[in-house]
DNA sequence: CTCAGTTATTGTAACGATTCAGAGTGGTCC
DNA sequence: GGACCACTCTGAATCGTTACAATAACTGAG
C-alpha cells in the first residue's frame, strides 16, 4: 500500500478535498476536520496554517460526504401549497430565520396544490435525509408522515392541525378566525353573509366557514351562504363574484367573507368593476391572511391576520426538538388570529 | 475480519441500506445497485426479488452517498430575487418541468433582493455540489459565478443578460419590450408618455425605458418622462400615481408604461380611485410581465408578455449541456417579448 | 530520572451507493 | 470435448468527511 500511494492529482480548480488541504498545510486530515468543526481544540498556529491552505485551494466542504457520515442533513424541507401566496413566503421567512440560528438551512418546494407534486417533493426530501419536513399538506399525508417520523424524519404540519395526535402541528385557530370575521360583519348590521373560498376539501376553509356559521346561528335572521371556489387565487374570487352579480339585486349577500385575501381582492374588483357596487356600502368584504396587498387594495381590505412568521419560527423550533429526541411527544400549537379592520367594511374615517 | 463480521443490526425502521436489501433478497449489493440503476442487465426474477425486499424494508436511496460517489448532485439550485413575483414562479415552473425530464430536481431559494442572503444561498448550493445554478443575481456575482463555473458548477443567469461573455444567460429583449409598449401607445395617438418603474439601477428597467424613448424620439412632439420608483411593488405604483395626480391636469401624462404589472396595477388603482380618472380614456396604461393579475384587474391590463416558462426551460437546457461538457461556449439567449392588448389601452370592444 | 497528566496531532474505520474487473453458469459451434 | 460467448452476479475499491482510539510531545511533581 504505502509503496503505491496515490499521487492524488493536483485536483481540479475548485474541487479540493480535505485531504488536499491537509497535504498543503502539512497536517493530517483529522486536524483539518477539527479546524473545521472544533477549532478550539487545535493550536492557534495550526488553525491559521490550515485556514491559509483552505483559502489558497478554494476548498469548500462537501456536504454530501458530511451528511453521509452524519446520517442526516442539516437542511429542513419546506413544502408549501403555493409559493405565490405571501402567507407561505412569510412563514418561510420565519422558518429560515429560526433555522439559521442553528446553522440549519431551509429549502422550499412548491406543491402548487397538486398531490402528485407534493408526493414527489416528499420523496426527494426523503432521499436527501433532511433533518425534517415542514409542510402544509394538500393530500392526506398523515400516514406517510407518521412512517417518516418513525424512520427518523420528523414532520411538522403548518397551517393545519394534525388529524392525529401522532404529529406535531402549528396552526391558527381557523374556527376562531371565522367567528371574528362574522362577528364583525354581523355587528355592522349585515345579515346575508357569503363565504367565498375553497375547495371545501381544505380543512382551513371548512373551519373558517364553520366559525362564521357559529356566529350567524346566534342571530335569528342571519345566515352564511357558502360559495365554493375551486382554488384560492385572484381569478377564483372574480368568478365567484360574477356569479353573485348575476343574481337579482335582492338576492345578493350584503357581506362577503373570503377564504383568503387574494380571493377577497378578486371579489372586490369584480363587484366594483363589473358590478358597479359600492364597497362597503352595498357589500362589505373581509379577507383572510392580511397580506401586504390587503392594505393597498383599491379599497383597503379588512382581514383576519395570522402570525405568519411566528408560525414558521415555532414550527422549526418543534422540528428541531423532535429531531434531537424522537421520543418526544408531538405537540399541537394553535395561535389565535386577529381581525384588522379597514375601509372594506367600515368605509372612510 | 471474516470471523468478526458485523451482525449489521436489523436497522431502524426506515433507514434500511442497500446492504440490508441485498441480504434480504439474497443477492449482493452490486446487484441491488444494478436493479436500481440498470434493471435491464439483471434477470427479471432477480429484479422482482429485490423489489420485494425494497418494499418490505421500506428502503429509500440515500442521496448523500450517491452524490458522494458521483461527485455531483442531481439538484439544480435556483436563486430568485423574489419568490412572490409570479414571473419567477413561472420561470421556476418551466425549469422544474424541464429538469424532471432528466430526473433532476430544482430547489428554490429566495434572496429577497438582499445580496447577503443571495451569497448565503450560493454558499449553501456550493457545499451541496449542485449540478448547477440558475439565478437572477442582485449583487455583482459575475466573478464568483465564473469561478464556480471553472470549478465545475455552471451557472446560468436568468432574466438578465450576462455582463460578460464568460457566462450563459437567458433573458428577454427589454429594449424591444419598451419599443413595443411605446409604439402601441404612440399609435393610439398618445404623446405624453411616462415610464413608471425602477430603481433605474436595474438593467431591465433602464432597457425598457430606453426602448420606449427610442420609439418616441421618432415622432416629433412625443416624449417619455421617467418617474423612478424605489421598487417594483404595488405600493410603489400607487405612490408614483399619486404624485402625478398632484400635478395640474394639463401636465399629466396621457399614457403610462409601467416597469411591471404590479406597479401598473398600483397606478391603475390610484388613478381610478383617488384620481377619478378614466382608463384608458384619460390615461392609457401598459404593464410588463403579463401576470395572471393583469388580465383580472379592474380594467384588464395591456401588458408586455415574456415567455416565462420557456425562460426556465431554456436555462435548464443550457445548464445541463454545460454540466455535461464544461468546455462548451457560454451562450446568451434572448427572447422576444410580445404585446398583449387589453382594455387598459383600447377600452371595451 | 521516571511517571502521571496535559495538550496536540495522527491514522483509520466507518457512512451507503456505484462501478468495474472478474467469476460462475450454461449454451453453441466446430 | 474444448473454445468461445453471452448472460448474471459478486466483491472490493472508492468518493470526502467525521469520530475516536492511539500516539507523540511536552510539563511538572516526586
Amino acid at each position: 500500500m504505502s509503496s503505491t500511494r496515490t499521487p492524488h492529482v493536483p485536483a481540479a480548480p475548485g474541487s479540493a478535498s480535505i485531504r488536499d488541504v491537509a497535504e498543503r498545510a502539512g497536517v493530517s486530515v483529522g486536524t483539518v476536520s477539527n479546524v473545521l468543526n472544533r477549532p478550539d481544540i487545535v493550536r492557534a498556529a495550526t488553525v491559521e496554517r490550515v485556514h491559509a491552505a483552505i483559502r489558497e485551494l478554494g476548498f469548500v466542504r462537501n456536504d454530501a460526504a458530511r451528511q453521509l457520515r452524519a446520517g442526516r442533513s442539516t437542511t429542513i424541507g419546506l413544502v408549501v401549497l403555493d409559493v405565490r401566496n405571501p402567507f407561505f413566503t412569510d412563514v418561510a421567512r420565519g422558518a429560515e430565520d429560526e433555522a439559521a440560528q442553528d446553522g440549519l438551512s431551509v429549502v422550499m418546494a412548491n406543491s402548487d396544490e397538486s398531490p402528485e407534486r407534493e408526493a414527489a417533493h416528499v420523496d426527494y426530501f426523503e432521499t436527501q435525509r433532511v433533518l425534517g419536513l415542514l409542510m402544509s399538506p394538500i393530500g392526506d399525508m398523515g400516514e406517510r408522515l407518521e412512517r417518516l417520523r418513525a424512520a427518523g424524519t420528523p414532520a411538522v404540519l403548518v397551517d393545519r392541525t394534525a388529524g392525529t395526535r401522532a404529529l406535531s402541528s402549528v396552526a391558527v385557530d381557523d374556527v376562531e378566525g371565522g367567528r371574528l370575521a362574522a362577528r364583525h360583519l354581523l355587528g355592522l348590521g349585515r345579515r346575508r353573509l357569503a363565504f367565498v373560498g375553497g375547495p371545501l376539501g381544505l380543512e382551513q376553509m371548512r373551519d373558517r366557514l364553520a366559525g362564521a356559521r357559529e356566529e350567524a346561528d346566534a342571530i335569528p335572521d342571519a345566515r352564511v351562504e357558502a360559495v365554493e371556489t375551486p382554488g384560492l387565487g385572484f381569478a377564483d374570487g372574480r368568478r365567484a363574484a360574477l356569479e353573485l352579480l348575476a343574481r337579482p339585486a335582492g338576492e345578493r349577500p350584503d357581506a362577503i367573507f373570503a377564504g383568503n385575501d387574494l380571493v377577497a381582492i378578486g371579489v372586490l374588483q369584480a363587484l366594483m368593476g363589473e358590478g358597479s357596487l359600492r364597497v362597503p356600502e352595498d357589500v362589505a368584504i373581509v379577507g383572510y391572511d392580511d397580506i401586504d396587498f390587503a392594505s393597498a387594495a383599491v379599497v383597503p381590505l379588512s382581514s383576519v391576520r395570522q402570525p405568519r412568521e411566528r408560525i414558521g419560527q415555532t414550527a422549526v423550533r418543534i422540528l428541531r426538538e423532535e429531531a434531537a429526541d424522537p421520543s418526544i411527544e408531538p405537540r399541537q400549537v394553535v395561535f389565535k388570529p386577529e381581525l384588522v379592520v379597514r375601509a372594506s367594511t367600515v368605509g372612510r374615517g
